[in-house]
DNA sequence: TTGGAGTGTCAACAAGGCTGACTTAGATTC
DNA sequence: GAATCTAAGTCAGCCTTGTTGACACTCCAA
């Protein structure tokens, strides 16, 4: 259906059965994409959630636990549980702020330091085989794409929050 | 780290940082992609999980119980949950099959067919928009990294499942 | 000194995954 | 025709990760 071509370029592919594919695209390579931490997570005591929060710490050393929550868009609450198992095992490490003693910057100990890397090599993996597979063209379009799908403030965060205290 | 430029295309832009980037564009991009449809799931009494239980049933009317199954990668316990609400509430309508008994062929009914709609043009309208600032070639390249992301079993589900029954 | 911000914690709950065990109906095979 | 296998559905129980609401503590700043 659907194969009335509009003329132009710029419109030509918005059909719906375009739009259709890029969603399930989407639907797809995100399960692909979260696959291979997983599998390593699964055993441990670890979930997604935890990977997302040491991802952060990594990115960020020293960022506080609010600034934490507003990058991963959760409830204090529910961080708190995650952060904590990762406190007491000993992968990341809370110091009092210096300027202000009531906020805690998180750093990663060497443990938290190496199942990060375990993590991130796996999904590097898969990142960079994508990206050799698709070629230099395709992911300049494939991160073009993705920055514009995302909300105004959620596009801050992600070309923002470089150092943030310590 | 990872300056180096490696002469030739292909390889330049395979940075840590470059994989980090694309790493952390998917998890925001699919927050935003996922944004709109939780917004007017919530209320309702259903979650993403319905969502994607529906979204397939519209892409390929009359599938049965067992393919819904292998293409949402869930066990038939959860899928069974969400299924029953749906059924119960009117959304989906299950015939047993013509050939084969036993099997449940599953169809949207007017007001399943309403809420997808509902649904698919929310998340639809969001990607036209990302489409449309990035462009036809960074649609294409975006199309191009995704498929190489997925796992060989997704990808054969994305590119076939037309016809499946009814 | 008082108010508010940053943090942590308790309790309770819901969605949506999972496993395991079991039933029922229909297909298939010997 | 009986035995076996398969598709679907169900019950019970568990886990992770999200949610609210309430509350305490520390400390900064007005």
């Amino acid at each position: 259906m659907a194969e009335t071509a509009s003329g132009s370029e710029g419109l030509l592919f918005l059909t719906d059965e375009q739009l259709r594919k890029g969603i399930e695209a989407m639907f797809f390579a995100y399960r692909g994409f979260t696959a291979d931490p997983d599998r390593i997570l699964a055993g441990m005591d670890y979930g997604r959630a935890h990977h997302r929060a040491v991802h952060f710490i990594h990115r960020a050393p020293g960022l506080t636990v609010s600034a934490l929550l507003s990058v991963l868009g959760v409830t204090k609450q529910s961080l708190n549980r995650v952060l904590r198992t990762l406190l007491e095992d000993g992968l990341v490490e809370a110091r009092v702020g210096r300027k202000d003693k009531r906020e805690r910057n998180l750093f990663l100990t060497e443990k938290g330091k190496a199942l990060e890397r375990a993590l991130s090599d796996a999904q590097r993996a898969r990142m960079r085989a994508a990206y050799r597979a698709a070629g230099p063209q395709a992911v300049q379009g494939f991160r073009t794409v993705l920055e514009a799908m995302m909300d105004a403030e959620m596009r801050r965060q992600y070309l923002g929050l470089r150092e943030s205290g310590a």
